[in-house]
DNA sequence: AAGAGGCCCTGATAGC
DNA sequence: TGCTATCAGGGCCTCT
């Protein structure tokens, strides 16, 4: 489900609202996810302190006082909501759940704070939580990962570098989070869009000019999909259960066989599937 | 080493 | 109504 600017949403509310809490208790429904949630997860992160909460491309992360921290990652369908206790009336008229506070068969993981809970919701189970004991643990986590694209490690020269030799096409490179992390499915689309690229194109034949515009337009994706709360397709909500509103200013995502959206062109939305992910295109603009 | 493809899992939707 | 097939925002693993 969620890239970079849905999961920077939710980090942004839940770090407002879990912010020094202490966990009270964690109770866990089911622990058999993507990776099975350790026997000890549980005794490991009880008592914490959250320090702050805290985001690495698609991945959530709890940062505790004691410098240790647990990761969250949200595979396709992974949701986390926020439910207070003595105000349960207030979410009455949400629809991600449907009955607050009750049972929900994919709710797998709740972690209690003192006066409200969080809840993981994931009907998939492509999402999983992994502990970390301190700060080195979690940075080796990450260590392999290609940068974001608002790093100013993500440059021209890197994005050359990395792709000069490349025979596999553009849009697999956009979701290779060893190139660049944090872009999805939804906004590789988007972004290649922008910058004119067939999705089909080989990386090393991009020009520098094509280098400029992907990193160029990858940010802009991006930080316009975080400016209007993400991107809602099926089930994307942020903690609260609004949705978000970027998927009104989708170009090209889900608009097979429509027009192109670029004054001036005449040409058709096209739909095709690269490596088993739908990609779209326009047949015109897109060279 | 790089690239292609399968697979983990449930649910919504379309077509018959 | 109910069956089957296909497709979903991710990413790991294996094989060539």
């Amino acid at each position: 489900m969620p890239e970079l600017p849905e999961v920077e949403i939710i980090k942004q509310s839940l770090d407002k609202k879990i912010k020094g809490k202490r966990i009270k208790k964690v109770s866990i429904k089911n622990r058999n996810l993507r990776f099975p949630i350790l026997s000890n997860f549980e005794k490991l992160i009880n008592k914490k302190i959250v320090k702050k909460v805290d985001r690495f491309s698609k991945y959530l992360i709890l940062q505790f006082k004691d410098d240790s921290s647990c990761m969250i990652h949200l595979g396709m369908t992974g949701t986390i909501h926020l439910v207070y206790k003595n105000k349960i009336s207030n979410f009455s008229n949400t629809s991600f759940y449907n009955s607050p506070g009750l049972p929900n068969k994919h709710n797998h993981v709740i972690i209690n704070f003192n006066n409200l809970k969080l809840i993981y919701n994931d009907p998939r189970r492509f999402g999983y939580f992994k502990f970390f004991n301190n700060n080195n643990e979690l940075i080796k986590q990450f260590s392999h990962f290609g940068p974001e694209p608002f790093s100013s490690l993500f440059s021209r020269k890197y994005i050359h570098g990395f792709l000069k030799n490349k025979k596999k096409n553009i849009k697999n490179f956009l979701l290779d989070q060893n190139f660049v992390s944090g872009i999805g499915n939804i906004y590789a689309s988007e972004i290649l869009f922008f910058c004119k690229i067939n999705p089909f194109r080989k990386a090393k034949t991009l020009t520098f000019n094509d280098h400029k515009k992907l990193l160029y337009y990858s940010k802009v994706v991006l930080t316009e999909a975080i400016k209007k709360g993400g991107s809602s397709i099926r089930d994307f909500k942020d903690t609260q259960g609004k949705k978000g509103s970027f998927q009104k200013n989708f170009f090209v995502y889900q608009r097979q066989n429509l027009s192109c959206l670029k004054p001036k062109c005449l040409g058709i939305i096209k739909k095709k599937m690269i490596s088993n992910r739908s990609s779209y295109f326009c047949n015109m603009c897109q060279k």
